[in-house]
DNA sequence: CCTAACGTTTAGGCATGGCTAAGGAGCACA
DNA sequence: TGTGCTCCTTAGCCATGCCTAAACGTTAGG
């Protein structure tokens, strides 16, 4: 069901760090640089750096760079994405847009600016350091996490967010390879080869399994297929449509254990190929 | 420096386990048994225990709880504490007593209701609870969570809680003595004889420090004087007005240390007079 | 080029939880 | 037994964020 959403691709992260290395003054000055009164309000928002946003507009946000990344994201799709209606959706993202969070077209969607994905990006952050700190710490599964984490998100600071990333160890990616965002606002890259593209004999290590669907993380995960494990192609079924494979991975106590895997779930596993 | 505790203490939760018992079905149905038809609207609050009170909701049981415990507690009290006016008050607990979540009578104040009790004391725990995690594993100072805990202890389930309390080994009471409710709604007891009242030459062993006052909390404990202390009074200064005591205790590395108290900072030390 | 279908926006409400202003209860002291 | 004074309540209002119903833009097919 769940696809996973924008593919994160290799050139994202420098341009990010872009964004989050300007102070964000200048960028939006230059990008929306208005001169009418509703800057005050924007600038507070700013000066701090977040003057607490709702969690609502949080959630919008966070939906938005879900949806879409960078691109934009239509008002019916973040609709379906929150579980409103798109009226609900209309009203906020004009309210967001007069708060320079969003740049909103009517009837066209609407994208993040440089604040809104700052702020987007530390609600991702959030969520997945304590997700992970759920499971690494507390012991619940990864399916059992997420609503917990979405609701948390939301009101913890700054600074338990980052003492949490250091109790966790600064992790970079999640335990699915989903890349963390920093506290800078750049986001970790990672390969991003489908398993499926690797071609006969090669070696592929896992780094992310590209997808929210928690019966396919269950399964791979329950076949070991997880980030850090290596793979090499043996053979291929007629057609393509399936995939032997063998482990061949040295932290995995799975070496030599055969695997097969449809084309179709081969393609959510991204890693790289490795040189032999 | 914080200290772990936990001296829970033998005899302890007996006297609660009374009220706790009470499944609370039978107590509201027999002192509040309306037949009118607001019952139905409460009636969905509790059929299935408690579903989900807004985070307001919440404050306000926890502020009465705090306030007088299984009191009455008067509005503009409780508007004092929780930094809200009167009227907001006055509307609430209307609100409240309509689901049976406290006792209100016009112009005298609110008590809580069994049911209100329960969910209280389930929010005082998450919040000791969160305390307790920032700052034995995450490295925050005593004064530094309180506000942080007050947001999170509403969107923390209880399986999170429960869990979180199994992380950090089922503390029964918090590093300065306070009592942490237990899941199942009764809460642990401590001696409570203040140190103010202890005769000359007796030992005392401190359990809790009875303020919320962070200058006094910080003080005391920069003495050590905190639970588990053990101490003796030595002599006292014509009038009473000031204790000479020395520390005795074993775990404290204190051992012999001499310590001047004002008797109103020793009225907030409670422990338990030792037999020698 | 026009029109139907779809998605989006406007209009009008509702619930929550807060506020101020103004009137009423309760109590203490004369 | 009144008379204040304090505290509490009532009345009326506002902001948030959601909803439904109805009008409107956009776009693709005839």
């Amino acid at each position: 069901m769940a696809k996973e959403h924008k593919a994160a691709n290799a050139a994202e992260a420098n341009e990010t760090a872009a964004d989050a290395g300007a102070p964000l003054a200048s960028d939006r000055s230059a990008g929306a640089g208005l001169t009418d009164p509703a800057d005050d309000a924007a600038a507070q928002h700013k000066d701090d750096g977040a003057a607490r946003l709702s969690s609502s507009v949080g959630d919008y946000l966070k939906a938005i760079w879900l949806l879409a990344g960078d691109g934009v994201a239509g008002t019916g799709e973040i609709a379906r994405e929150l579980g409103v209606t798109a009226p609900s959706v209309t009203a906020m993202l004009s309210k967001m847009s007069g708060a320079e969070l969003v740049a909103y077209e009517p009837y066209r969607g609407a994208s993040l600016t440089p604040a809104g994905r700052r702020e987007a990006l530390r609600l991702v952050r959030r969520h997945l350091l304590l997700e992970m700190f759920m499971v690494t710490q507390l012991g619940f599964g990864w399916d059992e996490v997420h609503e917990e984490a979405e609701l948390m998100e939301h009101v913890v600071s700054d600074v338990f967010a980052e003492r949490l990333a250091k109790h966790l160890d600064d992790p970079e990616f999640d335990p699915h390879g989903y890349p963390i965002p920093r506290a800078d606002g750049s986001v970790p890259v990672a390969p991003t080869m489908p398993l499926a593209e690797l071609a006969l004999g090669r070696r592929f290590r896992v780094h992310r399994l590209m997808t929210r669907d928690r019966a396919v993380l269950a399964y791979l995960e329950s076949r070991t297929v997880e980030p850090g494990a290596e793979l090499v192609l043996r053979s291929l079924e007629p057609g393509g449509n399936l995939l032997h494979l063998e482990f061949v991975g040295i932290g995995n106590g799975a070496r030599g254990r055969k695997l097969a895997l449809s084309r179709e779930l081969a393609s959510l596993v991204l890693g790289e190929n490795l040189v032999e």
